[in-house]
DNA sequence: CTAAAAGCTCACATCAATGTCAGGGGCAAG
DNA sequence: CTTGCCCCTGACATTGATGTGAGCTTTTAG
């Protein structure tokens, strides 16, 4: 599969799986020509990444949590799962941070309800 | 209260109060040499300000949710009422993607777990 | 009165993911 | 062979909230 069935499988654009790469968050293997071929499981990959990044992660942190090109090993296992826990707790904030506003919001979608009802009333 | 005030009991920084103005979503009353006062509630809204950013929701959205300075009318409170339902349902699906993002963490880590006991079973 | 601390405006810098354009190959079908 | 489509690299642009610094004025504390 070439770069640009990867971005229609994925919806990622060609550019963004050029960044992923660049960022080693994506391996490709290359034709003689230069070419980036990718195999089905890719898709996969670039799915959580794209699950990373929309819930906020920086490539940077993505890179860190999983070892997707180096190979594995006790230190950076363990150290991937202290950044893994790190971030989880950030999510987890984030998740309360996005309630709390839904929360805000349904009380000023209220008082406007209450505004428009009282509006009607009064007679407009 | 003055801006300096207001940064230390809200955690916003001067720049980003300044900004807030700037951008419709915080008013202030100016002593004749021009510096900003504020009253307690504005400690409210910079909160409530910071929890839509947080959101991740733009200035310009914000400005359109919450009438601040404009004198509410009718027409522009059933055009809030829209974007505001708008922008609850964007908050309800973040929240979605950030708990869909932690599980998939949460798979992670469960891998990496095993991956750890594996290689201390084995004779590191 | 004087010096420090805080405010003001204006302008430029930053970060991160992505868009976009330019200039140049590669490969398949007519 | 040539036309068309996909790919490559490299570079610059964008967006939005915020940082930072300069140059100057106001307020406050000693």
């Amino acid at each position: 599969m070439r770069i640009g069935d990867l971005s229609a499988r994925t919806g990622a654009s060609r550019r963004s799986l050029r960044y992923y790469e660049e960022q080693g968050l994506l391996v490709s293997s290359r034709s003689p020509s230069g070419q980036r071929h990718y195999e089905d499981e890719h898709v996969q990959r670039v799915r959580l990444v794209q699950a990373f990044l929309a819930a906020g992660m920086s490539s940077g942190t993505i890179a860190e949590m999983t070892p997707c090109m180096a190979e594995p090993n006790e230190d950076r296992a363990r150290q991937a799962l202290e950044i893994m826990s790190r971030e989880r707790a950030r999510l987890s904030q984030a998740i309360d941070h996005l309630a709390a506003a839904r929360n805000a919001l349904d009380n000023l979608i209220e008082d406007n309800h209450a505004y428009l009802a009282r509006s009607a009333q009064d007679g407009s």
